[in-house]
RNA sequence: GACCCGUUAGCUCAGUCGGUAGAGCACCUGCCUUUUAAGCAGGGAGUCGCUGGUUCGAUUCCAGCACGGGUCACCA
């Protein structure tokens, strides 16, 4: 499939060359980006300053001896006038012959069209990139998304919200910085490959180092090795960074993520609810100057402080029934009557279960084996169930969802007074899960038995069941002083402060499938 | 992994109840010195996602596959 516009431009760098214009020179001195020239146009037309600009030729109006375009660059667009008596005949030909979408540099004084647009009027011009591929169209631009996703670059060039949502990623983690930074945090980097994986619950991606001849795994989370140096007397460490989830991709999971994990000597999960409100209304207040945005539908409030409900407590407000005390029987019949399908949730993660279709909102499924409820951790993943299906989407305001079931917190500490609870705590805003954070398990031999009940959970089938980490356990040995840990899904925290419906918008390059049809010859080849 | 939907020109999309396709923008040629979705006149452009099947004939019908989206499953 050779493009005719690609065949074209080729033929047009010969002839370039051959008048002596080199299509991609080095450099070109710039003075003001297109923003610059935009906010302080009053002064550079009353000056007559001349600028000069470099950037991307993205519309091209020809009228015979004179043209208008528009130049675009990392800060906006400002209009080109182009007069064939001010650049003379050679420059002006060098315009005919240029294509929207060339990387070109300019210069000129400023001034303004009757109808007032502010513009440069151009006196030099040079080339600065042959572009030999045609931009999408003007009107309706680049809609298809895995086009989007694939060729990022191009949805860079013509997608303006789209820089827009990098740029405040960019913000939002260097809001993370300054704030933790400022409170003596130290920015650590930790092992992405690992022996062991652990710190969550989450298949991992598997690889081998030849060299070793051994089997490593990417990181499904920076925990255990965080938590090492809390051994070591770092007392306040964090890391930004990727973890690796060998996952279902959906709109709010990518098999490759980012995430903020921090730690705190002797602070518990309380003090990491203030913590972290603190700083996600210092990020919110810095990126919108006020501390709330907006989301879909919802106006999102983060003043301070975060409303805290109880896991317990939000599952009684919803359901309209005390649950702390019940009975797997007593849940099991509460999911029923939710709709929720109790045989398809505890079938999961059993390696050849049957898969059964899930049935919601029907009545209750006839003729049960009430054997299931023998699956280890059948009261505690009903409850789950039930807590993200009937609670969860409807948390939209920031709350603090605290105290979760024990079982399924391994390396949170016990509630003290609550044997069945973990010093645990999720925020959630607009029905998303941003992070988990706890009071820090530090006894070596609880951990060491939690440890251990995790590989009866193997055993019994659990793929995501976490690995007995023995150095881990030697470390806590050492002595972990009391400390509060966050993890924040940098991703999702973009998502909601950018108002983005798909992860996929707030990653550059979202996991997609290999492209099966950009061969050698479709794509890159002709190289004459 | 399951189900549903989608895939037609560089881009955004029509369309063919089965007879190998159109529009706008973009591109090329000409005219045009304040336009901005510039205008006017003319022109070129497509393995209709891929592979099979049915058929005299398939881009259209059928099947399989690929890729994407959505929902579910899994999870953060």
């Amino acid at each position: 499939m050779s493009s005719k516009v690609r065949d074209e431009r080729i033929a047009k760098l010969d002839l370039l060359r051959k008048r002596g214009v080199s299509p991609y020179p080095t450099r070109f001195a710039v003075t003001h980006s297109c923003g610059a020239v935009l906010s302080n146009f009053e002064t550079l037309e009353r000056e007559e300053t001349v600028v000069s600009l470099a950037g991307r030729l993205v519309s091209k109006r020809k009228h015979g001896k004179a043209s208008f375009g528009h130049i675009q660059d990392r800060s906006g667009r400002l209009q080109l006038y182009f007069r064939q008596d001010t650049l003379g005949a050679e420059l002006y030909e060098l315009l005919t012959m240029l294509d929207v979408g060339d990387v070109i540099g300019v210069s000129g004084a400023v001034f303004r069209t009757k109808t007032g647009e502010f513009t440069a009027k151009v006196e030099t011009l040079e080339l600065l990139s042959k572009s030999l591929r045609p931009l999408p169209e003007k009107w309706h631009g680049l809609r298809d998304v895995e086009t989007r996703y694939r060729q990022r670059y191009v949805d860079l060039i013509v997608n303006e919200e789209v820089r827009e949502t990098v740029v405040a990623r960019s913000r939002i983690i260097k809001s993370i910085r300054n704030f933790l930074d400022a409170r003596e945090f130290i920015e650590v980097e930790t092992p992405v490959l690992q022996p062991l994986y652990g710190g969550a619950f989450a298949r991992p991606f598997v690889t081998h180092h030849e060299a070793l001849n051994m089997r490593l795994y990417l990181r499904i989370a920076d925990e255990l090795y965080l938590k090492r140096l809390m051994v070591g007397g770092l007392e306040r460490v964090y890391e930004i960074g990727k973890d690796f989830r060998n996952e279902g991709i959906d709109r709010t999971h990518n098999p490759e993520f980012t995430q903020l994990e921090l730690y705190q000597a002797y602070a518990d999960y309380t003090d990491m609810m203030v913590l972290l409100e603190d700083m996600v209304f210092e990020i919110v207040t810095e990126l919108f100057g006020e501390p709330s945005c907006q989301y879909g539908e919802h106006r999102l409030d983060f003043s301070k402080p975060w409303r805290r409900l109880s896991y317990f407590e939000a599952l009684r407000e919803r359901l309209g029934v005390e649950l702390a005390d019940a009975t797997v029987e007593e849940v099991r019949s509460l999911c029923e009557k939710t709709g929720i399908d109790v045989d398809a949730v505890l079938a999961r993660e059993k390696p050849g279960a049957e898969k059964r279709p899930k049935s919601r909102g029907g009545g209750p499924p006839g003729g049960t084996s009430r054997s299931d409820i023998d699956t280890p951790l059948a009261r505690e993943r009903l409850l789950e169930e039930l807590f993200s299906e009937a609670v969860q989407p409807y948390l939209i305001q920031p709350v603090f969802v605290c105290d979760y079931p024990k079982e399924i917190s391994p390396l949170a500490k016990q509630k003290a007074g609550h044997p069945g609870l973990a010093e645990r705590f999720e925020p959630i805003v607009a029905g998303f899960e941003l992070g988990n954070a706890f009071s820090e398990q530090n006894d070596p031999l609880a951990q060491a038995r939690q440890f251990d009940l995790q590989a009866l959970h193997r055993e019994g089938g659990d793929a995501e069941a976490q690995p007995k980490d023995l150095d881990y356990l030697r470390a806590l040995e050492y002595g972990m002083p009391p400390a509060g840990g966050i993890g924040v899904g940098i991703d999702r925290l973009t998502m909601v402060l950018t108002n983005s419906r798909s992860i996929r918008d707030v990653i550059l390059f979202p996991h997609l499938r290999p492209e099966a049809s950009l061969g050698e010859e479709g794509e890159a080849g002709g190289d004459d």
